[in-house]
DNA sequence: AAATCGGGGTG
DNA sequence: CACCCAGATTT
């Protein structure tokens, strides 16, 4: 047969199969390019099931661009809690607020603006151009070349970018007259329902007969994609602070930095557990030099807390990182009178600990990532660093880190601080957290880790 | 071109 | 357990 042949094979059956089997989606509902465009967000790197909640409470709670470009950016990191890729989020917002100053509130129409939107990247600009307004445009997704690269047996790597743009040429020939908004969202149903990555149905495909990658037997070895590279491990230690006279009933956490990992999200304190030398593996550390490492992290940055034992363990795996966290259950201390104690018995669980470790010994840094730190609420102990040229995962020697459980704190007063609040379960419902930390606060607050041993 | 950026479903 | 998902942005 022949490749002309074979493409319009492709496009007829494809199109055909759709007007039957498409999904009946929330944003399919409406020819609306606002609800296109969010749906085209959430859906980034995103299965279709786990976005359907999320748009619906979206879309109730922010109706239309002006409505999500005046929103305060609080309410949709919030409505964005869970989903991930928290900058979707907040390029969103910020796109809308672009929309409303340059385009009167209205989607523009044409590609060089709508590529020029906050998080809208190739695929995204087709697929708003192509599904809100017809325009044949190609909209390039992981399923679009799963799909192509089996039905003309494309070899290419998918993950190169010169791949990407030679099945957006193929993608946009094979488009029908008239019909971008319909084949596009056919192609990407076929690969979502059919022309799945591990058992593809071909009996059922509406292009089987013509499928190359299935007449060559190559179904399931397609597409080639290199394989990336494995998470890196960090083990780090979490505190649960548990309030005590003021604070009774709540629980210490604080705002990430404003760039970076889960930006803007709220989390426990937590520190990282330096990778040990030899073996640059993550690995647990025993309960009392955690202890005395997170009781002088948590005092460097101005708050008193005894840890008091093991509340459990935890695991949350990113794309490029694996948290293995050891979670510490710890009451709030006196400041005055209680702190220097706290200090030298961190001190000395830390030495006696280290003197059974062979050579360096685990340590920490402060976390997160390499800003600074200093606690910025007013009402709580003086603001501190902990030490201002340490990065996250650095390596401290032993001595070097009873120094800092000693440290005196002392006021930096400059650099981004981190924000830190006590908190009750009512203020769970206005703050985003990952949703790790969701999990741990939440089994905190229904009294999970009540008696924990020490 | 390679890293960074979440979380969960699936075989 | 590995793989991958309606990718974009930064370096």
């Amino acid at each position: 047969m022949g490749l002309q042949e074979q493409k319009q094979h492709f496009s007829v059956n494809l199109l055909d199969w759709y007007m039957v089997n498409r999904r009946d989606l929330p944003w399919r509902r409406h020819n609306n390019p606002y609800f296109t465009w969010v749906s085209e967000i959430m859906l980034q790197q995103t299965r279709v099931d786990t976005v359907i909640p999320y748009f619906n409470r979206f879309i109730g709670n922010f109706p239309t661009v002006q409505a999500l470009a005046e929103a305060p950016e609080e309410d949709v990191l919030k409505n964005w809690e869970g989903l991930g890729y928290y900058s979707r989020a907040r390029n969103l917002q910020a796109a809308a607020r672009q929309v409303m100053e340059l385009h009167g509130g209205e989607m523009p129409q044409d590609k060089p603006a709508v590529f020029a939107l906050k998080g809208v990247g190739p695929y995204t600009a087709g697929a708003i151009l192509s599904i809100a307004f017809n325009q044949p445009q190609p909209a390039v997704d992981g399923n679009v070349m799963r799909v192509l690269s089996r039905y003309f047996l494309i070899d290419e790597d998918i993950m190169k970018g010169s791949t990407r743009v030679l099945m957006e040429e193929l993608a946009g020939e094979l488009i029908p007259e008239g019909r971008a908004r319909d084949f596009n969202q056919a192609l990407m149903e076929l690969g979502a329902l059919v022309c799945t990555p591990k058992a593809p149905h071909c009996l059922t495909c509406p292009v089987m007969e013509q499928c190359s990658g299935r007449i060559a037997g190559r179904e399931l070895t397609l597409p080639v994609k290199t394989k990336a590279k494995p998470p890196r491990p960090e083990q780090r230690l979490v505190a649960i602070v548990e309030g005590r006279g003021a604070h009774r009933g709540q629980v210490l956490v604080r705002q990430r930095p404003d760039t970076g990992l889960l930006a803007r999200m709220w989390e426990l304190p937590h520190v990282l557990a330096a990778p040990a030398a030899a073996s640059k593996k993550a690995a647990p550390l025993a309960d009392e030099p955690a202890m005395a490492l997170l009781a002088g992290s948590l005092w460097a940055e101005g708050f008193a807390a005894r840890p008091e034992g093991l509340a459990t363990h935890a695991e949350h795996v990113f794309s490029h990182i694996v948290w293995s966290l050891q979670v510490y259950k710890c009451t709030e201390q006196d400041q005055s009178s209680e702190l220097p104690l706290i200090a030298a018995e961190a001190r000395a669980a830390y030495d006696a600990q280290a003197a059974t470790r062979e050579g360096t010994a685990s340590s920490s840094a402060v976390s997160p990532e390499s800003d600074t730190m200093h606690s910025s609420e007013p009402g709580t102990p003086n603001a501190q660093n902990i030490a201002t040229s340490l990065n996250d995962g650095e390596m401290l020697a032993p001595s070097d880190v009873s120094d800092l459980v000693l440290s005196t704190p002392t006021l930096t007063g400059k650099g981004d601080g981190l924000t830190y609040r006590w908190i009750g379960p009512e203020d769970m419902d206005k703050m985003a957290f990952p949703n790790i930390f969701l999990k741990l606060i939440s089994s905190y607050f229904a009294g999970a880790y009540d008696q924990v041993n020490d």
